[in-house]
RNA sequence: GGUCUCGUGGCCGAGUGGCUAGGCAGAGCUCUGCAAAAGCUUCUACAGCAGUUCGAAUCUGCUCGAGACCUCCA
């Protein structure tokens, strides 16, 4: 069994993991700023985590797998002001800002639960810990890297960089960042431009505040991460996770804070998952094309032809490597339902064919096919390589999608039923069941689950077989033609049996 | 402007020195009362130019093009 490989950005190489306490995995994952409703940006960090963390968990660690809720102090540059975001949508909105970071974090747990996304083990608010990034803040004032001004607290990345290798996650140099960071708000009380807010007063209209050492305010804009991982994985832990886009100043200032405060980098492997582009365009607010969740599930928005489930979105992105951009559009979308709708047909059919084979059926190694016997379980095998080899979920996609023509070909006698030994088949629903269902985490998206709905698809496909029987095609044509306008396709089997799927 | 990434067939996307990923779409055939589904076969590639090499989509250089980050962002 080879080890298990990830890309770390952190050394920008592909490393063998080995985990801090054997047996053990703490994982950080930044979470959403619950300010607005989720969009489909939060759909590939939350899913491209949920299936390390399912990987992590089949390959048998104990994983801790913290993913934190912004709910506090975010900035928003808008025109000249700056301005808290979630304290200013909440008096758009008449509402308390708990009210409202209530009500889009219960949206973004119901997207969540919709991509069948895990829930974390801990699932940690930035103003539930408010102590504690007080607590931190002092620290890194008592350890001489951080200055008072205002009622503000700023951390001194000069002082800092003069020591540590600042820039290194991000590949920044810091005399680079002098000179292109721009004019924004509240310069003048930095001492230098890179330095960042570790605490900020709050003006007297800003509704989010807490008292602090320095007067009534709210934490920067890192500060919770470094505070919470610090708190519930140590202050060195296995993996820090997030989008590509929050490396630099995000994480980057974590590490600085953190290794003023614990004298450690915090976490040894940093795994950065990449951008969803829109027809071939960033998705973000100024671009005009966020889609949010909702949108997508139901097809209600301008650039979107038709609804999206949440397992085609899942597979969708499961069909790339996380670490490549991926561009929506409608045309790849519909190609990803439909390669979902056959993988998801086959797996239906092998779980039938190995139930109907049996255990006891002949030996367990006989097989008419050696050759195909051996692809099969080679490719079964090879899934494990390529999940090791930095999580390439496009791969084992592949080699599923290889195995559906010999499974279609068992079902449809292109194969003969003996080919594959007892064993092999096995071997290939456990993989299936495995990779599809507890790996890369998707599920069926039945709709027609109703006792009475198939009772009464019996009855029609009944009367059908005896229209046919007399060849009142007339008939067994309108049956079929009609459940088609209701969106239910007939299918004639080769064996005389007939299934149904829902369009 | 600085830093970095990337350019693969009609579309989406793996791969990264030799052995043609995969999905969707297209074509032909088989099966079928007809369909659908399925199976088999199959057409479109590696931005351009030059170099290294027995051999490059894969390495090097240049050109062109796209994108990301530097500012909240997933």
């Amino acid at each position: 069994m080879s080890q298990l490989k990830v890309h770390n950005s952190y050394t920008r190489q592909k490393e063998v993991f080995t985990p801090l306490t054997a047996g053990h995995v703490g994982m950080y994952v930044c979470g959403p700023t619950v300010s607005g409703e989720s969009h489909l940006g939060h759909a590939r960090p939350t899913i491209t985590f949920d299936f390390i963390y399912r990987y992590l968990l089949h390959l048998g660690y104990k994983v801790r797998y913290v993913r934190n809720i912004t709910d506090a102090g975010h900035f928003e540059e808008e025109g000249r002001e700056a301005e808290d975001k979630i304290s200013k949508k909440a008096v758009l909105e008449k509402l308390e800002p708990m009210e409202l970071v209530q009500k889009y974090t219960n949206l973004f747990h119901w997207a969540m639960r919709q991509f069948n996304n895990l829930n974390p083990s801990i699932e940690p608010t930035a103003t539930g810990h408010i102590v504690e990034q007080i607590g931190m803040i002092e620290t890194i004032i008592r350890e001489g890297y951080a200055y008072v001004v205002n009622g503000s607290v700023y951390f001194d990345v000069k002082k800092y960089a003069a020591q540590y290798p600042y820039g290194k996650l991000s590949g920044r140099v810091l005399d680079d960042l002098l000179e292109t960071t721009r004019d924004l708000e509240g310069q003048e009380e930095k001492r230098n431009r890179q330095d960042f807010a570790l605490w900020k007063a709050a003006p007297p209209e800003h509704i989010m505040r807490w008292q602090s050492p320095w007067g009534e305010g709210f934490p920067g804009w890192h500060i919770e991460c470094s505070a919470m991982s610090t708190k519930y994985l140590g202050t060195e832990f296995d993996i820090h996770g997030g989008g590509m886009d929050l490396m630099f100043p995000h994480h980057e200032s974590e590490i600085a804070q953190s290794t003023i405060c614990n004298h450690r980098v915090p976490a040894r492997y940093w795994i950065h998952n990449n951008m969803i582009t829109i027809n071939g365009k960033k998705m973000g607010k100024a671009y005009g094309n966020q889609i949010r969740l909702s949108e997508m599930f139901t097809g209600k928005h301008p650039l979107l032809q038709q609804a999206y489930s949440p397992m085609t979105i899942r597979f969708f992105i499961l069909q790339t490597h996380y670490r490549s951009t991926l561009d929506f559009s409608n045309e790849a979308l519909q190609a990803a339902e439909k390669g979902l709708k056959r993988l998801w047909e086959a797996y239906d059919l092998l779980k039938k064919l190995v139930a109907d084979e049996g255990e006891g059926n002949g030996s367990p190694a006989t097989t008419a096919d050696p050759a195909l016997d051996d692809k099969v379980t080679k490719q079964l095998r090879e899934m494990d390589e390529f999940m090791k080899d930095d999580f390439n979920t496009a791969k084992v996609l592949a080699n599923l999608f290889e195995l559906v023509p010999v499974i279609n070909s068992l079902k449809g006698g292109q194969i003969r039923r003996d080919a594959l030994s007892p064993a092999t088949l096995q071997l290939m629903k456990r993989y299936f069941t495995d990779y599809i269902e507890n790996i890369l985490g998707l599920k069926g998206e039945s709709t027609g689950d109703d006792q009475k709905l198939s009772g009464v698809m019996e009855l029609l496909i009944d009367i059908r077989r005896d229209a046919r029987s007399k060849k009142d095609y007339s008939t067994s044509d309108k049956i079929r033609n009609q459940l088609l306008q209701l969106g239910i396709v007939l299918k004639d089997e080769k064996d005389g049996g007939v299934s149904y799927t829902f369009a």
